[in-house]
DNA sequence: TATTGTTATACTCTATAACTATA
DNA sequence: TATAGTTATAGAGTATAACAATA
């Protein structure tokens, strides 16, 4: 009768999704396009290559995704200085306030959060999902190793 | 340079999409239809209606996740007894004993991360997780209730 | 008149492969 | 020859609206 801790896990994860969606409702973005402008928010201006990468996506997706944020103004494609087939893609000032924004909410509901968790236990906790972080990476990585 | 617990959760929420792609991998279903299947074997038979409201999605989509899951073998539907207006969607044989095994798989994985966290942290592990799934449910409510 | 499911339409995310322009 | 980005193509998930059959 007891949920797993896993099921309760997997319920955070989902509510966090419906958290997201709700702060993006409104603005027209959606989870991966602001992915995106998270990942800029902290390179700076980077080419579609370099993006594609950092988020372990297709190159062809991420030009779908630059189109759409430059189709509503979030980002800019500018000729990368020394590489005549590559472009740089950068925030607009407006994109700037809004991730600032965005951080400022991320920091306070991690605070929240926190302080949703007895005094006494949030050492433990702490603890807790450290160690589940790493043994969740381990099984990751080996279920990609043996691929 | 301590990632915030927030930080830490989503890493978690991240890894849990990557682990279950991967136990999907090969089996050629997706997280939807998964979804859709565990909802099914808890519900047992179910109109699409019904489905729809238990997987929070649109009535239309459960006809393409549903006619997918037809053509792969994994559902069936069968004439409602009493309103010819509706369909019962079922899971086949071989899909019962494919939920079974993730059904197990679920356990299993909860098993491992358990043993993850050290016994002592254990208790107040649970007590942490416990309060953020009912803060995080309270920010989320309020949000739906405020539309 | 209300409900069940489908057809019609549209948008987003995602991937691979072929192609163009540059390096 | 290799790399950066786009066009072409394809499939899945998602939604709303209109419609047919049935309740």
């Amino acid at each position: 009768m007891n949920p797993l801790l896993l099921d309760r896990l997997l319920q955070i994860a989902d509510l966090f999704q419906k958290d997201m969606a709700r702060a993006f409702d409104g603005t027209g973005l959606t989870t991966s396009r602001v992915h995106l402008l998270w990942v800029l928010q902290h390179a700076g201006p980077s080419t579609q290559q370099a993006l594609a990468k950092l988020c372990a996506v297709s190159p062809r997706n991420i030009t779908g995704l630059v189109d759409g944020l430059e189709r509503s103004g979030h980002v800019r494609r500018t000729p990368h200085p020394t590489d005549r087939r590559a472009v740089l893609v950068e925030l607009t000032p407006s994109a700037v306030t809004t991730m600032t924004r965005m951080q400022q909410e991320h920091v306070d509901l991690n605070e929240t959060l926190t302080s949703a968790i007895a005094p006494e236990d949030r050492q433990a906790v702490e603890r807790g999902i450290t160690a589940l972080v790493d043994r969740l990476s381990e099984l990751v990585d080996e279920a990609d190793s043996a691929t």
